[in-house]
DNA sequence: GAAGCACCTGTAATTTCCTACAATATTCAA
DNA sequence: TTGAATATTGTAGGAAATTACAGGTGCTTC
């Protein structure tokens, strides 16, 4: 092992050490800036990735990015055409910008976005997903003119990457909203969302069609569902439910 | 930084290094066998966590495990009451067995299971959950008489476990199975989730009613789904529809 | 050319869902 | 104690889904 990639992973180690003693996402920010600064990286943003219904400005934990680009990233909504997003969702390893791949022909903004990019002084670029529980999906993505993505390099970051992401959401989140359906209604959703129908459902549970079908309304409403397999589609995606 | 965790980093990286050069299942178990030992683990085993239709033995991906208990906890579908699986389900950080909180009056046959694995050797263990792709769940237990679990050595395991799952996914499964869907049973499938009613659907997509119901029907045939919420969630469940 | 598949459409009967209008009982917090 | 939330049930009508029977086009593969 060479005396650099040493270095790095010393620094790795230490760097999740020192992260338990943060308390505020700006002391992460500048520990984060810090660390991967010897990596390269000048510019990071850490950020769930939206719903179709959500907006990315309310997912992003923390972020030393450049401003003018963010402001014209989220006016445009670039994260639903953004290849760095789409190739984020569709796997687990950490990727360089550039393996984001994109057909001009179904996403015509994708080079759009990978310009602008470039514009504000960002070419290059590494990105984390985070793969969470229920299917949430978050990442890490940085960029910086001249970057250490050697091999050995890679599993530093990626360590650092899951810690610091753990520690934002610590600090950032520490009460996630409670599940807004009763009981009742968490159960009916799950039964239908194996296949039984309300009479089903009211056997199993002993009570009647009637009081199913009112569960299942009452989830419609909270949750904005149009109809009962909308609710348990919305169920499943926030993870309300579990089957 | 001590010099033992310090042994244990450069370790973890020869480790993650070693594993590309990995072409067999043995040889990744011999050589997580030998890396791990060094953290005082004797027995390992990776695994998928199974659907409720599913068999854990036709998830588990590499084990170095005693044969007798694994045979009596796949006889006895002990992962539907492991309280080891249902904290892995719901956390994504790594823990130690012995978190692994269970309430006797819904889960009486926990004790029964961690009393189990004591009796073949296996009081303490460390398992790091792996949620992947389109909730995708696996773990990586481990056992030994004698663990180093400092807070040096747990993000060294931690790295070690996340490149071995990826290396023993690849090396035993280089063709992820297709999608049985058609284009349009999945487009049918995803605008019934959005909410839409085979009408809406039939106008969004410039055909009868009568066609989307075609395809929600197929797809149902293929899903095994009694309905068209339960082929909905099916489909969420293992990733063949986005939403 | 035949067979298979994806895709499209129709009618009709039955089942299930959705919603509006009501109502009662229990529990829990202000 | 007095609402608010939860859980329960009823009637009834219209909307949507499910299924059975039937048929057509276009493309690819054997």
């Amino acid at each position: 092992m060479s005396g650099r990639s040493l270095d790095h992973t010393v620094q790795a180690f230490e760097f999740i050490e020192e992260l338990d003693r943060l308390a505020s996402p700006q002391a992460i920010i500048d520990a984060m800036g810090r660390s991967f600064a010897q990596f390269g990286f000048e510019n990071f943003i850490m950020t769930g990735l939206p719903h179709p219904e959500q907006q990315i400005e309310s997912l992003v934990l923390l972020k030393k990015w450049p401003l003018g680009w963010y402001e014209r990233y989220t006016r445009n909504s670039y994260d639903r055409h953004d290849p760095v997003i789409h190739l984020c969702r569709r796997t687990v390893q950490p990727f360089e910008w550039s393996e984001a791949r994109f057909d001009p022909e179904t996403n015509p903004r994708g080079k759009e976005i990978m310009q602008g990019a470039a514009d504000f002084g960002m070419r290059q670029g590494y990105c984390l997903p985070i793969h969470g529980l229920n299917g949430f999906e978050a990442c890490l993505s940085m960029s910086g003119p001249d970057l250490d993505l050697t091999p050995q390099a890679k599993p530093a970051i990626h360590l650092m990457t899951m810690y610091a992401f753990e520690r934002a959401r610590l600090v950032l989140a520490p009460s996630p909203r409670p599940n807004p359906l009763t009981t009742r209604e968490r159960e009916a959703l799950r039964w239908a969302a194996l296949g039984k129908s309300a009479a089903d459902t009211g056997e199993i549970l002993g009570v009647t069609e009637r009081t199913i079908t009112a569960h299942i309304g009452s989830a419609c409403t909270k949750l904005s569902a149009a109809n009962k397999t909308h609710a348990v589609a919305r169920a499943l995606q926030h993870r309300l439910i579990e089957i």
